[in-house]
DNA sequence: TTGTGATATGAAAACGTTTCCATATTGCTA
DNA sequence: TAGCAATATGGAAACGTTTTCATATCACAA
């Protein structure tokens, strides 16, 4: 097949077509001085050659990678792949794009490469930190001294360098608390993510408002290593060699629900009829699942969307330095996992 | 906090520092002659100044972009998000960032505007076509056309105009068909994706030959319109309706699979017990559903590493114009889904 | 008439590389 | 010793923008 590169307009091209300078054909388009007459020749000039700015020019002038980096423990969980699309979604067509900087995955993968790649080299016009944790302090502060815009997505911590984006959990503890109560629960354990981590304390701390409403508190409490399906196992093994103490379990995410019901169902115990299963987060797995999963659903795509969007803004020097604080709330999602106490 | 935006140190400063020309450092950096003295002198001020070349100005002189454009039908899923790790995997730090285009996710989600953005404005280095359908044709060929390097990730369609990989999926139905010939399964259905899919057409023709060398045949044949777990729950109704004729199912990939079992589960049906289940893909999932599906994995995260590799291979000229088709192996993961004929 | 601020335009200097071209400096062969 | 590749180096011209600076035109008030 030939290779039929025509080579693209230049900024110069268009000029001569309209018989005006390089600069002025540039003020044109980025809305500076221009007359009437020369606005318009320039602009047919442009449709006529189809011309298009060379946005790597445009970023060696200005400073910049194009480059929004994200920072991530771990790559894998449909709850950041919701986040990254809302991000996509929203930078695509921006003269941007992103680089996943998945902590876990990398051989090498401490923060140290990241600190590398990411800020030593420049490579990043801004960065998202996607439920940050407390071990990426340090890269945090680097950024934030090089004066890079932040953004943080559901941290486990409140950190004041940057716009946050986080889910009302606190809220949606209260509301899963709230069904669960209506069904006439009364023995409810809760098995959160990492002590640690701020939404597992803020959904704990919910659901106890909402129970102490009646004179009620959970029964076993217990946290996880970290949010995955293999923490949920453990929960429910737990929960069994308990001798199964509640009619209703309360897990830290999505993911972990699912394993909790994984390792119970494989006992042979019939969800909702034995036990009720809730979890947090909206995954579209938790939809699937059988029985389908009941959830507080989280604005995950629409997180992403703002937490870009802020971002920019702060690139284009629009917003001020002040952080902003963003809240979501949650959808409870009322499926098959739960159901009237036995 | 101060903003200690410390300029990052240019080619000149190393070249002053050195005690040499701009143009000797540039060699020393890309290799080309410079004598072991200068070398040294080069490299050392390179760390004194902690240089990194400039990736934007590198780019503009060599007239890329920099970014590598993957466009798939629909970016959720967890087939591809597997993929698009593999590449990330490799791009990393290569001066290459990823641009995800989901057709289906766009607003304006006509191939006109991907046509566009990654074309027409040269935004992208390179493409990956994951599961290629025929109604990205057009596009295909355009990017061809401008010279662009492609990658075909596991095609619907036979396409000629790139490297392909994919994976061996008539083997995979072989060995799917032998394990369930093994459990003493002589009646099984077989509910793949899209008719006019390559993959589903491969798997479905291991499965029959298979089948044959025991003078067998599938039972039921039957084709969804995606390979979503929608279309599993469909296969599923109408494998219900028919009375539930066989004693396995095979459908067209894991979340088909995920769904079927879903519908029929909801029914009271016991998987293993009264029907065997298997998948295609490996997705994280079906490991854990319960009862864990039986599955032929694919090596989806090395495809994507590959694939990025051929492109970056083509970008430097290493590779001819030649292309060539790598066929992956599958792995039969069995699990719980599966049993004995009951 | 002349100064003045606003509006328009062009020329040229960046931004940080790579690469082409010219010029030395070698080492080796005729 | 001349001649000629191969090896080393420097100077300068790109790559395609944005931005600064200088200059020109204009309307309008003093």
């Amino acid at each position: 097949m030939p290779r039929v590169t025509r080579k693209r307009a230049t900024i110069a091209e268009v000029a001569r077509a309209a018989n005006v300078a390089v600069s002025t054909v540039s003020r044109v388009i980025n809305g500076g001085y221009a007359s009437e007459a020369v606005r318009q020749r320039v602009n047919e000039a442009v449709r006529a050659l189809q011309y298009v700015p060379s946005s790597t020019a445009r970023n060696l002038k200005k400073g910049r990678t194009g480059i929004i980096g994200v920072v991530v423990e771990s790559s894998q969980g449909a709850w950041f792949n919701q986040l990254l699309a809302g991000i996509e979604e929203h930078l695509f067509g921006k003269e941007l794009s992103v680089a996943v900087c998945s902590l876990k995955r990398r051989s090498e993968s401490n923060a140290g490469t990241v600190r590398s790649w990411l800020l030593e080299e420049r490579r990043v016009d801004g960065l998202v930190f996607a439920r940050a944790t407390a071990s990426e302090w340090p890269l945090i502060k680097l950024a934030k001294q090089r004066g890079i815009p932040i953004a943080f997505v559901a941290p486990d911590e409140t950190f004041e360098l940057g716009s946050t984006f986080r889910t009302l959990n606190r809220a949606a503890g209260r509301a899963v608390a709230g069904h669960l109560l209506e069904l006439g629960h009364e023995k409810i354990a809760f098995g959160g993510g990492p002590p640690t981590s701020i939404d597992t304390q803020d959904r704990l701390s919910g659901l106890k408002e909402q129970l102490g409403k009646q004179g009620l508190e959970p029964g076993t409490i217990s946290f996880g290593s970290d949010y995955t399906p293999k923490s949920g196992v453990q929960m429910a093994q737990a929960w069994l060699a308990a001798g199964k103490p509640t009619t209703a379990v309360v897990l830290g995410n999505d993911s972990m629900a699912l394993g909790f019901m994984r390792r119970v169902q494989s006992e042979g115990i019939q969800i909702p009829h034995e036990v009720s299963v809730v979890g947090f987060d909206g995954i579209p797995e938790a939809e699937l699942w059988f029985p389908s999963l009941t959830t507080a659903e989280q604005r995950t795509f629409q997180m992403g969307v703002a937490a870009s969007e802020s971002l920019l803004a702060r690139l284009d020097g629009k917003l001020s330095d002040e952080c902003v604080t963003h809240e979501y709330t949650t959808i409870l999602r009322v499926r098959e996992s739960t159901g009237p106490v036995p």
